[in-house]
DNA sequence: CGATACCTTGATTCGTTTCAATAATCGTGG
DNA sequence: CCACGATTATTGAAACGAATCAAGGTATCG
């Protein structure tokens, strides 16, 4: 859930009215069950946040970083009915809700940017449902690496080279596939040239193809075939009038 | 998503201050791509909310229905990004969200609530990813119908038995499945008499062996236990340790 | 440096989809 | 009112994709 970067908004001195807090990697910012009283806005660092079902299983749910608010989740009932977990160490700026809101009656802009946040992670939730209803693994895998990249562009690194700061275990449950599943897509893309796979640092060759991605062709056919190139080439043809792809 | 029944708020006579429209079944309330102005509180009747992927597949995101609330998720780019569709005739009431963000500023409570409404669908989304993620078709059926049953149990209709007002088509596409396997899944659940189907209709005959399940034993399996009543016990006897499911 | 967590890859199994054929239901107009 | 076509639902058989089981390899951390 990204917010606007402080720009002329009149709170613009956020950093002055809401204090700091440091989390080491592995902390949890908040637990399931929790009393909600605080959203976090991610000021550094990289986190996961996870629901837990009822026989324990983990269940990631998003990977928030730099300006995504956590905590929302806890405003219906009161209680946080997720968890959140720092994976790097974490610089987090506390929100208390009562000030927000007592806030948002002097600047109606800040009310309206808070419906605008709850409104485009619904949003994003939906993307989320949806490509879960529908896409096949490779589907997924690339999506997955696709948002990441223009998250990671977004916050002015590279959108070609980056390290995932998540294992595969982690990424198969935010996706909904496992961990075995999705190391051998990450190798099946190397395979074809789309992306370079070194443990977590992923290389991004063809974002173009990754954002098109509906299906790969079966590691028989793709055998059949001499060489990665021809088939990257094959693919690139089968794409061509495949339209934009909606982002995650 | 649902919203508080009109009760003591400063705005409980929202039935002067806000119009009510008439939409007959198959009609839209919005589309995808049109500008974003209302809300809309679910009067009467029951809908359906889709997005159209790139290859203009549907996907069922919700199936709202009498105090749910429609069109929030336009107010994040001032566009619809998932249209609505009336499965039955449907009276809606009409809620301009300039007027409603107006009415805030003197109604505090009024704006307390949209972040309440706006969470709680934010969790029910978590929840379905949750399910997508992790859950087998059984599992979802039965969640499904649950999820039904509590439905109609809060807005005071039998939480045993009920009409389905959508195609297993719908069906499916909402849980992430063909519809094949809905009825498939349908079927086998009547087999063993948690509920009874007959096309539409649908009778729930053990809601706690339906909130319980993970998984269904094999057509095979249940073939060798000669009666459904033997499946069925044998069932219960291994849910007995089961907690309590999270609602979906 | 050793222990542990994490990743890759292969073989096999299992569940869901796909394809296909039949049946039931609904709405509509003769 | 019934016949008609169209939509929706059921069920079976076969194909496919991802999960599971298993083993070996590689990074990471104390």
């Amino acid at each position: 859930m990204r917010i606007p970067a402080p720009n002329n908004t009149p709170v613009a001195n956020e950093e002055v009215l809401f204090q700091h807090v440091q989390f080491k990697t592995g902390q949890r910012i908040h637990t399931i069950g929790q009393p909600f009283e605080m959203l976090y806005v991610v000021n550094s660092g990289f986190l996961k946040t996870v629901m837990i079902d009822e026989l324990g299983n983990e269940q990631v749910l998003s990977f928030p970083m730099k300006s995504d608010l956590l905590g929302v989740d806890g405003i219906h009932s009161k209680f946080h009915t997720s968890e959140a977990v720092a994976l790097s160490d974490c610089d987090l700026i506390l929100v208390p809700f009562k000030k927000l809101t007592a806030l948002g009656k002097t600047y109606p802009e800040l009310e309206h940017a808070m419906y605008g946040v709850m409104s485009r992670e619904l949003v994003r939730e939906q993307a989320m449902i949806c490509m879960l209803g529908t896409l096949s693994a490779e589907g997924r895998v690339a999506r997955f690496l696709v948002s990441l990249s223009d998250r990671f562009s977004q916050m002015g690194y590279s959108h070609r080279i980056f390290n995932l700061r998540m294992t595969r275990h982690e990424i198969g449950s935010y996706i909904g596939l496992t961990l075995e599943t999705v190391s051998r897509t990450l190798s099946a893309l190397h395979e074809i040239g789309w992306i370079s796979v070194d443990q977590k640092t992923i290389e991004i060759k063809d974002l173009n193809a990754l954002r098109n991605l509906r299906r790969l062709p079966t590691a028989k056919a793709r055998k059949e075939k001499k060489t990665a190139a021809a088939v990257a080439a094959a693919m690139s043809r089968q794409q061509q009038n495949a339209g934009q792809a909606a982002s995650l």
